[in-house]
DNA sequence: CTGAAAGCGCTAACAT
DNA sequence: ATGTTAGCGCTTTCAG
């Protein structure tokens, strides 16, 4: 009657020994990869735990291993559809690999403590930041606490940390390239005021480039922040400036989508008629008919599986060097830089 | 020399305990609220454990406890931006609320079981669901391991779990009011081919108050799913068949962007001059000026309040009957449904 | 108010 | 191959 009255609780492995007539170990072995169990005595163990409805308890697990296998997310500005991908691409790989996302959103202003301490509760087996938060804090406290952490598209903090970005300064070379391509003589750029290590990197390499192919930089056009609004402020100083521009240059599509619309809205501006434009990053917004934008892809996916690839190499030996990987960027083509008629001729 | 190798460990509560002086009890006693420790020794070990660094680790607490704060949230769609956002404001609650989420993202067609065993492994203090996903076997292994759950916009499992949403049955009768005051005769659904039970509900209460005022409903054009490519593929539906209509209902913001790109792409009809357009859920996109949609708003925050609300009852009391909320909708007004002159001056 | 001791569920030597 | 034992880090009676 004593042990009896565990009525309805949630099996422990004890409760599965006893039912199978083993001991704790042997049932803890039948879910140990690699452990050395007898055939027969795992079947009764399994069958035991199915009668029973048995799971491992991680976190027990995890105490006694000294890894939880849970990975802080840190995230934010998710209303960018990039980020929104991002996340859930590098949710998806890490529950592949049998960790568990742990995700935590920041706001700019944000305490980054506060962040912090909640990883750290938590023992956290690695951490992945993909926000605009300054990762200065997080990257000392992880170092401090012997937490591996992975950066994406955020390599400010030098090369003392494992980070994973899009080729940043292929994407600014691309667009320049391809504005000299089409024809384009007098360029500009559309960003944000503050700009990221990302942004600014892609801004100075679409200016290296526009400089070697005799292109003339006539302005970059500013925004508060990097999104939709951000766009159609920057439109607006465009706009106002009445300066002659062939084609400009957005930071990334969000931002663009606000740009080309106020264009369209303000203006008789006609796109790609009057002015081509090429952004980055290729979200799902970019290829609707409305914008149909040609943009410098950033593949969410690979970055995610970069990411994770870097976070085993760190748990796997916390000595080697941090990994850093850059993936590859590529051009895609649409109406927002279709060229004039001689050109497409002869670029068939 | 024994105890002083534990060089560059995280430190624990014996750590502190020793460096303060006072038992392992004390500490915890420290940080647990309405805990009976003498000022004194408080300060001390907060002193010693400011000294160490040192942090409680919540999943040794939860182990003790039963209770690890752990929610799991498991999502699917996050392409969909309404979704993103209800993801963003419910990890936000959540963590404000000292709970810890858990990302758990599922496709349609996926293994329940495996999304069921993460949870369970790590005893998931509460679980969230706000996906396509059928919640049904979740909703029974919950129960039968004493989880609670709450479903977000996600009624079909009937009165016996908890679930918030919103006021699906209003949306479909705001939007038929609207068409109906502005003059409107023969109406339309834009939808998906498999609709959801929240997806019927608005159909369904639409149709309701159409018959109700007099408004001729003449068809119900379908895309295979409830997305930008789905609202496409029902323009173009509704395009060939040639049906004359006056205004379209669509069952959510991001296919009705679909629905309005491939209309203005393929025919010459004007929005809102030839046709007026209503959908739901008021993502950022509807706002934009190239869509300008007028929306009955779902706001993500209320719902994640809402949902966070419900898991607290709860947790509070099991036995308690599941909680239903409901989050009031309201028509958002705006170009896709601008009113002929004659009716704008009589509605001021 | 405080410390000792038992226990949360599991794993990992260590014997056998 | 299996059982015994000693933790993992913390909370919580129970005495004092």
């Amino acid at each position: 009657m004593n042990k009896d009255d565990r009525t309805n609780r949630v099996p422990t492995s004890d409760d599965v020994a006893e039912l199978a007539g083993v001991s704790r170990s042997a049932v803890s072995r039948t879910y140990t990869a690699g452990a050395s169990v007898a055939p027969a005595t795992r079947e009764k163990v399994l069958a035991a735990a199915k009668t029973l409805g048995y799971r491992v308890n991680f976190l027990a697990r995890g105490l006694s291993q000294q890894r939880t296998n849970l990975v802080a997310m840190v995230v934010s500005d998710m209303e960018n559809s990039m980020r929104a991908r991002l996340v859930e691409c590098m949710a998806r790989e890490l529950v592949a690999q049998g960790f568990r996302p742990m995700l935590l959103p920041t706001q700019p202003g944000e305490d980054v403590g506060h962040l912090i301490d909640m990883m750290l509760h938590y023992n956290v087996t690695g951490t992945i930041v993909t926000s605009d938060t300054p990762p200065a804090e997080i990257a000392q406290e992880c170092a401090a606490y012997g937490v591996p952490l992975v950066l994406i598209n955020k390599a400010e903090v030098g090369g003392s940390v494992a980070n994973v970005s899009m080729d940043t300064v292929a994407a600014g070379r691309l667009a320049a390239e391809e504005f000299f391509a089409i024809g384009c003589k007098r360029v500009a750029i559309a960003s944000q005021r503050r700009a990221s290590h990302t942004i600014s990197q892609r801004k100075a390499a679409f200016i290296t480039t526009c400089r070697g192919r005799g292109l003339e930089l006539v302005g970059d056009f500013q925004g508060a922040v990097q999104n939709y609004e951000g766009g159609v402020e920057a439109a607006q100083n465009f706009l106002m400036s009445g300066i002659d521009v062939d084609a400009v240059f957005c930071v990334n599509d969000l931002l663009a989508l606000g740009f080309l619309d106020e264009v369209r809205l303000r203006s008789s501006l006609t796109i790609p008629g009057n002015l081509r434009v090429i952004a980055c990053d290729d979200i799902a917004e970019a290829s609707w008919s409305s914008y149909d934008l040609t943009t410098v892809r950033q593949d969410p996916q690979a970055l995610a599986k970069a990411a994770l690839t870097a976070l085993l190499s760190c748990l796997d030996d916390p000595t080697k060097a941090q990994p850093h990987a850059i993936i590859a960027s590529e051009l895609i083509r649409r109406g927002s830089t279709a060229a004039p008629l001689h050109l497409q001729e002869n670029r068939l």
